[in-house]
DNA sequence: CTTTTTCCCTGGACGC
DNA sequence: TGCGTCCAGGGAAAAA
């Protein structure tokens, strides 16, 4: 499930390729992508574009084109670029004006590919998206301000992508890991040490995962087929019942917002 | 306003 | 072998 270190990774392998290049022909397959566009129509308003860049926003890669139009791709759960022919799980081929193809995999269609205009792509962002976490601007101060008043658990917290851009399940878990806090304690009961610690934790957990170029578990790969080492990483995530490697302690398994939550009931009390 | 729940999707794992 | 059930989960939308 790719999370901000597997979208980077994605980004970085995308950009140098795209840069420059220009979407010869746009075809897509399946109208959820597009929902509520016709695919028809975004393929057209696609077709002809120059890309100047490539960047990422949270778990949003932003296709950059000539002119500050931008297509938004989420790749939600099983989005992944590659370049292979025949692959039945393609939503969508983008030929390039140098003849290769970028093909769009998504097995379970939760993806979605959004056109916006130049003045539109900010507003879009910022509405959903809080601070860049391995950026400056995000300190512990900022993370204090963003779990305020919240009575939320902090890991419901840290999965808003108001509060930190670009957490999803598995960083929540190993940031609040290496902070040694529970993560059903409510977000506003943390003490100031505490968010210090999450803030540490936070970055710590998602520069590793970049390290390791992501995490692949079922479907995540990079566009040239490499798969990331960071589940060798994983502290607590998935690995119920599986000694803490701080004490020792078999890991537990919970729920918190619907998603599954590991944890070590030692380190991490409630 | 905040918080929780439901829904969308599919393949793989599991029990019988 | 085959079938039913559960699980994975990001984010929009609905419900509370």
């Amino acid at each position: 499930m790719p999370e901000l270190p597997e979208v980077e990774t994605v980004r970085s392998s995308l950009d140098p390729v795209l840069r420059g290049r220009t979407f010869a022909r746009v075809e897509i397959h399946d109208e959820r992508l597009t929902r509520p566009f016709a695919p028809e129509a975004v393929a057209r308003q696609l077709e002809g574009a120059r890309v100047e860049s490539v960047e990422r926003r949270g778990k949003y890669l932003l296709f950059r084109f000539d002119g500050g139009r931008t297509l938004l791709v989420h790749l939600r759960m099983t989005g992944s670029f590659h370049s292979r022919a025949n692959d039945p799980y393609a939503r969508a081929t983008v030929t390039l004006d140098d003849g290769t193809n970028l093909v769009y995999r998504d097995v379970r269609r939760f993806g979605t590919w959004l056109v916006v205009e130049p003045h539109e792509v900010a507003p879009y962002l910022e509405a959903r998206l809080g601070l860049e976490p391995l950026e400056r601007g995000f300190g512990p101060a900022a993370l204090t301000a963003r779990l305020a008043g919240r009575r939320a658990p902090v890991k419901a917290a840290l999965l808003d992508q108001r509060t930190v851009a670009g957490m999803g399940n598995i960083y929540a878990d190993e940031a609040l890991w290496r902070a040694r806090i529970h993560p059903l304690r409510p977000a506003r009961e943390l003490a100031a040490d505490e968010v210090r610690r999450l803030h540490r934790g936070v970055r710590r957990a998602l520069e590793v995962g970049l390290a390791r170029q992501g995490a692949t578990l079922r479907d995540y790969a990079q566009p040239d087929g490499r798969r990331g080492s960071m589940q060798l990483e994983f502290r607590v995530y998935g690995r119920e019942g599986e000694p803490c490697p701080r004490c020792g302690t078999p890991i537990e398994k919970t729920r918190t917002a619907g998603r599954g939550t590991w944890y070590c009931p030692t380190c991490q009390r409630l």
